[in-house]
DNA sequence: AGTCTATCCTGCCGGC
DNA sequence: TGCCGGCAGGATAGAC
């Protein structure tokens, strides 16, 4: 599932592509992915010229040159979306949503099995965007902030980080391996968790996803393929997730998994000791 | 304030 | 073999 380190991944791969060009025209084939109102995005995005393409959180940024002014073409993959940059020649897939075509010929296509993923157009004052907690690889993220955040909170820690208004960039993957690397059980009520513990949380949130980055993100499935086709590498060094039964790869036990929130979780009871 | 449930969707998997 | 129920999951709204 895309999470932070996949969307920066696309945005990176899209950003050489996009600069400068200038959308015009466009095709949507499930209106629910724009919001329901297609005409209106696309009459919006016609002859708009893409500024800048920039992540924040999961969600990829498309800001835009208009004659009316500044624009923002917000996109979220959530589970199963795909934007890349092909030919304008290319066939519509059969999960092909939205597609964008280009100034040079070529086309950006929104592809998305399960239909949740997103493209909304907006101004940089957007709401959704408000409300998003600190970057976990910017600057006002660290220890002693997540120390005192945590101590502020009287939550349980998996779903207090997946939670974006309170951290924004983690999903359901990069929380259990962070809670893995840094001995915390996803049960911990926030408040239990000391400066020390926190600070090995940061660090290992931090570590985590710079490396994820670095290999491109994680393709455990079928679904999350860079834009330009590549599966990403990270899933070789996943430590918990998916491995339920298996050994530990740093005590041997047994990875058990259960659900938290509604969400597979998945621990190491060597590592994690339980609270309480 | 925090937790739980339902919703949106489709592909896939296990059970029969 | 084939049908079918259940599951996965990010975000959000609404109930408690």
């Amino acid at each position: 599932m895309p999470e932070l380190p996949e969307v920066e991944t696309v945005v990176r791969q899209l950003r050489p592509a996009l600069r400068g060009r200038r959308i015009v025209g466009g095709a949507v084939r499930w209106p629910r992915t724009v919001g329901g109102r297609s005409r209106a995005f696309l009459e919006g995005l016609t002859g708009a010229e893409v500024d800048r393409v920039e992540r924040r959180a999961k969600y990829l940024l498309f800001h835009l040159r208009r004659e009316g002014g500044a624009a923002l073409l917000l996109g979220h993959l959530r589970m199963t979306g795909r934007l890349h940059v092909e030919a304008g020649t290319t066939p519509p897939g059969p999960y092909e949503r939205v597609r964008l075509e280009l100034d040079d010929g070529r086309a950006l296509l929104f592809d998305d099995v399960r239909k949740f993923g997103r493209l909304r157009l907006t101004t940089e004052a957007d709401a959704a965007l408000a409300a998003l907690g600190p970057e976990p690889l910017g600057p006002s993220f660290g220890p002693a902030w997540l120390a005192r955040a945590l101590g502020a909170r009287r939550r349980r820690l998996k779903p207090l980080l997946l939670d974006q208004r309170f951290l924004a960039g983690l999903g359901n993957i990069y929380v259990d391996e962070a809670l893995h690397a840094a001995g915390l059980h996803p049960l911990t009520p926030s408040q239990r968790v000391g400066p020390e513990a926190a600070a090995r949380l940061a660090r290992a949130i931090r570590r985590l996803l710079a490396r994820a980055v670095k290999r491109e993100g994680s393709s455990f499935d079928a679904f999350y393929r860079t834009p330009e086709g590549r599966p990403g590498g990270f899933q070789d060094e996943l430590r918990v997730y998916g491995r339920e039964g298996r050994p530990c790869r740093a005590c041997g036990t047994p990875i058990e998994r259960f659900e938290v929130g509604q969400r597979g979780t998945h621990v190491c009871p060597g590592c994690q000791p339980g609270p309480r």
